[in-house]
RNA sequence: CGGGGCGUGGCGCAGUCUGGUAGCGCAUUCGGCUGGGGGCCGAAAGGUCGUCGGUUCAAAUCCGACCGCCCCGACCA
């Protein structure tokens, strides 16, 4: 029940300045969120409802495979975040109590879930378990953007499964994605589950849960069959054409010519012909030359994960003291390890020379240097998959991750159980994760138009918009009056809009909100016994009898999203 | 952390270069008209110009420091 005369609902006729993707302008000026600071956010009242609502479908799913809900604190002892070595994380709030005790505000809750089992799980028989929590996360984020997509604190559902041994982690694992198929299919958004890079949760395995929309801060590549965030994707190079292989590698003359483009332009060759050398510093292995062909990218996450630690570009210095002059340096000679990508498989590439305005034609990589083979480039969009459907890269937000997490903190807490033959062992655990804020913000961005939000009904803060255009007193207004309190008793949340505004500003307004069904009382129509419905997704209008509107609103809004 | 931008009634902006009594639109309050896509008339209220310091007879405006916010990149369990 929400008469808008007296609900908090804080429209904004203007875009705000600032707000530059879709979802934080609409959420905005919808009255739904409004900012408290950098990556601060306050859910109103009606941003609340729509977050509820993700709430509770998540729940509903979490316990229906087995999971239960418990509530951790937020503000926890460093002493557990040290045990698990994970004390040093730079996105960590961390704070000092009265007596200089150190504490941390939670950025997950593998450290306290898993030192409460430690304590009270001892045997086979009290596993497996699947715990969950919806509570808020709080991470110092080098950049918040984009409104509630990217904040310092924001409520997370987050679960953690206990098992045996892997066997049984596979199937919690298992169950978690049935759960999540079905929590974003509720939710009304189109989403693909991708492999992922298991990032410093470390562990065996990982899938993100990504809704493609512009907004999106990842890319994910996607084919029939097949889909996989950018980080880890893996294709097909492109076929390309190669000159004839020689005896031994020429050196030739290229003044000036610094990038593939213009290498390839002065060569008379394809761009894919060429070598393309990127030097990186590697912390302890220093400076490595990464090498891919002429006419692809380099995947830094593949690299990094290839050599083990992480990597940053060499600086124009680090390369003309250790390799040679920025622009023309090249694998052979080269006074490093390379890491040569596998899509460099011919044996007549034109390379950099080492030296200025010089490079080398006729490089066969396997006889011409010495190099580490590996997967390091990107995906490309055009590219195929194994499979040959030509992927396509898109960018997407991660509504939800899951992870097989393995061992890692049980051993670091000692949480282990007794077998039936009485031997100890460390539980096998995975870790999941939903961000609610993320799947309104992935509503709003996949299904808004030029007037304004358009939510599925499952997220939607109310069913319906009831908009009387007569103002208070008039006879048309008993008509809307009843109607409010029928289709409340019928058990519907209505936002009826019984201000005394324009006709233009209501009507504008029930659009920027966006609930699914919009139902207008006005004398016009209402001179013929009827009430005029309008779909807000499909923008279809239909009239409605007086008579029996109630169970014909209840009917049509079962039959849209 | 590197680069860029912004901070002036609730919101959106002008004024700053060239120092001289702080403005516009919308919103708000009151009175009236209007009543199917943000309408009209009249009256009113509301601003230490982010903060601190400096220059000056005089600072929103010039100088310095700091704070806050946004965008691009880096980063992002």
């Amino acid at each position: 029940m929400s008469r808008r005369t007296e609900t908090f609902l804080p429209t904004l006729r203007e875009d705000p300045a600032d707000s530059e993707t879709t979802s934080h302008r609409l959420l905005l000026r919808a009255g739904m969120v409004r900012q408290l600071g950098s990556g601060l956010w306050t859910w109103l009242p009606a941003g609340y409802r729509s977050i509820a609502k993700a709430e509770q479908i998540i729940r509903e799913e979490m316990v229906a495979i087995g999971g239960q809900e418990m509530l951790l604190p937020l503000m926890q002892p460093a002493e557990i975040w040290r045990e698990t070595g994970r004390y040093g994380i730079g996105e960590m709030f961390k704070l000092q109590d009265r007596r200089e005790s150190d504490l941390v505000l939670g950025m997950t809750h593998e450290e306290p879930v898993t030192w409460h089992v430690a304590r009270d799980v001892r045997s086979y028989r009290d596993l497996p378990l699947i715990l969950f929590q919806i509570q808020l996360k709080e991470r110092d984020e080098p950049r918040p953007r984009a409104g509630v997509l990217r904040t310092r604190e924001f409520s997370m559902k987050d679960s953690y499964s206990f098992d045996r041994d892997e066997g049984g982690m596979e199937e919690s694992y298992a169950k978690h994605i049935a759960a999540y198929d079905r929590i974003f299919d509720r939710c009304g958004l189109e989403w693909h589950r991708v492999s992922s890079d298991v990032g410093m949760m470390g562990g065996a395995g990982a899938d993100e849960y990504m809704a493609p929309c512009p907004a999106g801060e990842d890319s994910i590549a996607l084919a029939d069959g097949y889909a996989a965030n950018i980080e880890v994707a893996v294709s097909l190079a492109q076929a390309v054409d190669l000159p004839s292989p020689a005896d031994s590698p020429t050196k030739v003359e290229t003044p000036g010519s610094t990038t593939v483009e213009d290498v390839a332009g002065a060569l008379g060759l394809a761009q894919g012909a060429l070598l393309k050398a990127i030097p990186v510093m590697a912390g302890d292995r220093g400076l490595v030359m990464a090498l891919v062909r002429g006419d692809h990218s380099l995947n830094e996450l593949k690299l990094s994960n290839v050599i083990g630690e992480p990597v940053r570009q060499a600086t124009p210095e680090e390369i003309d003291s250790e390799i040679g002059p920025t622009g023309f340096i090249g694998p052979v000679g080269a006074n490093c390890p390379v890491i040569c990508d596998l899509a460099i498989d011919g044996n007549s590439y034109a390379c950099g020379a080492n030296e200025a305005d010089r490079h080398l034609t006729g490089v066969d990589p396997t006889r011409d240097f010495q190099a580490e083979r590996a997967d390091i480039r990107a995906v490309q969009s055009g590219d195929l998959t194994e499979g040959g459907s030509r992927i396509e890269i898109v960018p997407a937000i991660e509504v939800g991750n899951i992870f097989k997490l393995g061992t890692r903190y049980s051993e670091a807490l000692g949480a282990t159980f007794l077998d039936e033959s009485g031997s100890e062992h460390p539980i096998v655990m995975g870790s999941y994760g939903i961000g609610p804020a993320r799947i309104i913000a992935a509503s709003v961005e996949q299904r808004a138009d030029d007037k304004g939000i358009s939510w599925p009904r499952a997220l939607s803060p109310w069913d319906l918009s009831l908009v009387p255009l007569s103002k208070q007193g008039e006879p048309e207004r008993g008509t809307a009056d009843d109607l409010y309190t029928s289709l409340s008793e019928a058990g519907l949340d209505v936002l009826y809009d019984d201000r005394d505004a324009n006709a233009g500003e209501k009507l504008t307004d029930a659009e920027l909100i966006g609930c699914p069904l919009r139902v207008v009382v006005g004398k016009k129509s209402l001179a013929e016994g009827k009430f005029e419905v309008q779909v807000r997704k499909t923008e279809a209008e239909e009239s409605i009898q007086v008579e029996g509107a109630t169970d014909a609103i209840t009917g049509l809004l079962d039959t849209i999203d």
